[in-house]
DNA sequence: AGGCGCATGTAAGCCGTTACATGATTCC
DNA sequence: GGAATCATGTAACGGCTTACATGCGCCT
């Protein structure tokens, strides 16, 4: 019923009102960490979700061209997220890119083989220190030891993608050792 | 140019032939554990490739209505899977269904919450039993040290689900616990 | 007799990306 | 003067999902 972008811009709006500009802008960061979309896809979802009156939207005073809308969940939206967190969970197909492309490094060169795993490195890196800075703040905060508040349900997926990225920087430091060794045999 | 569910083909097919039927069952293990597919989009994607020459098709005697066919990759398709491998990893919009519900979990009652987390370990638990065991098969083979043989990468790819899947076991009895203590704080 | 596995294909529809369109204000 | 930010929308297109269609051989 609920989509799953209509799922996301619910739990958006159930933290707190949003035109749907800024919505489309907090598909960056936080909310971008593990989901996305774009301002034409959000404007075509906002509008169905106002169509069956989960959330609601007033006109305010803005600086665009059209009348700027500020939405809000209402009390039906929020009972429609509840249920799509307690629902079951259609686990969706795995697209994963960067595992497609290490599952067939056996075809390229050694320099290409390294290249790749560094590159990978270093995203997954640059990700865990963006996640730890931002959970060293939401940490700070008391809210988020209060199983009711936002920012507790912050903290714990924070954690998360902490602990997912330091593995994966591990298992790509790992990597590049299996290389070197592997490459080492290739010269004797 | 070559589309990702295209690569992934060339990818399977580089480590051996293929009908457009075993493609499709194999986006269960193990491809599927990091890519997936639907028949229907595989076989208009054979036959694109096979319009660019990078697979080729031989008939052989099958049980289906029309006839077999048996896919190859060529030398060209090669070339196109190594270029995948070694070009720039444009980062794919992040998508997890999963991180998605639990930034939400402060919405729902406790017991919801749990069994959220609950059922994510069970998934995770799952899985990383499958990748060891796996991996363990895969690593009792000496041409998974060879770094130009496809068994090396297999023995690459598993490892990192394996870390990934027990970092998201451990996130989750982390998680139970954060649960456990909030809980604990409330009834005070 | 009916269901499952083999085997390939088409078609409708949804979801997501990219591009087009408009227009005021602020900063360089 | 030109670019960036705010702000909302439409349209074309491609990828993915779901359903329809066909038909043989094997097992129960």
């Amino acid at each position: 019923m609920t989509s799953t972008l209509e799922a996301a811009l619910l739990g958006v709006l159930a933290r707190g009102e949003h035109t749907g500009y800024s919505l489309a802008r907090m598909m960056g960061r936080p909310v971008g960490y593990f989901w996305s979309a774009h301002h034409s896809q959000i404007y075509g979802a906002l509008a169905s979700l106002e169509d069956r009156a989960l959330v609601r939207h007033t006109v305010i005073e803005g600086a665009g061209p059209r009348p700027t809308k500020r939405y809000a969940i209402t009390a039906a939206g929020l009972d429609a997220l509840r249920e799509f967190v307690a629902g079951e969970l259609v686990e969706p197909p795995t697209r994963d890119l960067e595992t497609l492309k290490m599952w067939s490094m056996w075809t390229v060169d050694p320099g290409s083989a390294r290249a790749l795993v560094e590159r990978a490195y270093a995203r997954h890196a640059s990700r865990l220190t963006a996640y730890e800075t931002e959970l060293a703040e939401v940490s700070a905060d008391p809210d988020s030891r209060d199983r009711t508040h936002p920012l507790f349900a912050s903290r714990l997926t924070l954690e998360g993608g902490v602990r997912s990225r330091r593995a994966a920087v591990d298992w790509c430091a790992w990597m590049l050792g299996e290389l070197a060794v592997a490459e080492g045999a290739e010269a004797d």
